[in-house]
DNA sequence: GAGATTGCTGTGAGCAATCTGAGAGCGGGT
DNA sequence: ACCCGCTCTCAGATTGCTCACAGCAATCTC
């Protein structure tokens, strides 16, 4: 993560703002504006690494901004941020090249994830891994496939992201509010407890294959991913 | 503990004045305030490096007012203060980025904690160790795991609470009075008898693997934690 | 040393946090 | 339309924590 620009473009604030602040936490370095025209000017100053952009802005779309960039020559991979109920093929037609797109409303851990993704995709010379392993448990983060023991376990989506966020905080205790705010999307409004429902899930399923439990309760406090090296 | 300035900003008198002394006895530089106007004013002036921040302030919430500093550019990390039932709904978002919340009542030792650990993730120039070694015994902040002489062992919570603040004041005598104002919760009302159970429950768990009794009753004053090397 | 004071700790009731199974609702695929 | 898997809620069971209390031990006072 060694200063990587990303350039956050959404119109809503509070979007915005839980975009910057987040992104900025996991290391990024965060420039955001709210529209079209302040876009292509910030991306052609500040010459970001990769784009987060809403299709739906109030002056241009996201389209025509990625348009206007691809011809002044800034070749930098986007992020597309849609609603979900944009016609399918308005979509698939804006993921060309480096591309991707992120339904709205989506979870940050998921959003850092797809981030790092395209990174990899598009500039090698960073040295981020699309593996991660810590203890017994492997993720390839390209084929979404989970190794216990090198055994391929089969997760549904949220069981994977709370996996691995579980997994790239190792050792720390994290309460279900930092669970809930990472892994769910951001509009949930449930309760905690389907934190509980899940980390059971994943107990149910990973624990058969290791030699210890590997998802920790820490009561009054959270729940902590173990790994075996050090304690 | 180098002159960090924290901003309190609560409408209750108690609370505040509770919390400035407080504070301010742990070694921090406190300013405090009672409403969201003179909070964002304050922020602007002192440039905090930490804002303790209420919900649920008179004239503007705890939301509004992190907002608006924000847009002024100030990007102190936020501890939230809830109330505890007003914690299910409106808590979603608030531990992204370095901010954290917590409910009332709280401890003032579990607030100093979550200072230090905010300060902890979000200036990694400041030397804060989030490991807390104390003569044979060894406190793992990050994973809430305690070790003596190298072997882990399991506490409570409240355990937990009582043996961190009694490390944290090294071979100085505190007073029953002193331990139950800051592990337990103030609005607590019970009796300092609980506090002669919980050192009772912490040596029955520490002194079996240690060389020497480390917790010290100094009759008819309090307890005192001795390390070997001097203080 | 006797009585008073202070501290220690086992017991147990009540309670809070957590786990988990069952099932409702939703949506995608066939 | 039907099936199937996934998400989320709910409630009962379970775990184990907190706290008060009471009797005993240690220490102090005279």
């Amino acid at each position: 993560m060694e200063n990587v620009k990303v350039l956050v473009v959404d119109d809503e604030p509070n979007i915005r703002d839980l975009l910057a602040t987040s992104l900025r936490f996991a290391g990024f370095s965060v420039h955001a504006v709210g529209n079209g025209a302040d876009a292509v000017h910030a991306a052609e100053k500040g010459e970001p690494d990769i784009i987060l952009l809403d299709v739906m802005l109030p002056d241009m779309n996201g389209f025509s901004v990625t348009k206007k960039l691809r011809s002044m020559g800034i070749m930098a991979p986007v992020l597309f941020l849609t609603a979900r109920d944009e016609t399918e093929d308005k979509i698939t037609g804006l993921t060309v090249g480096g591309d991707d797109y992120m339904t709205k409303p989506f979870s940050l851990d998921e959003i850092v994830a797809r981030i790092h993704a395209i990174l990899r995709r598009t500039k090698q010379a960073t040295i981020e891994e699309s593996v991660l392993e810590v203890g017994e448990i492997k993720i390839n983060q390209d084929a979404h496939e989970v190794f216990v023991n090198d055994e391929l376990i089969d997760l549904s989506p949220t069981e994977y992201k709370l996996l691995r966020f579980l997994m790239s905080n190792p050792n720390r205790v994290l309460t279900k509010a930092q669970i809930l705010d990472h892994v769910w999307e951001y509009d949930f409004n449930g309760e905690m407890g389907i934190v509980e429902s899940y980390v059971s899930y994943l107990r149910k399923k990973l624990d058969p294959l290791t030699t210890e439990p590997l998802i920790q309760t820490k009561r009054g406090v959270g729940y902590m991913y173990k790994s075996a090296k050090n304690g």
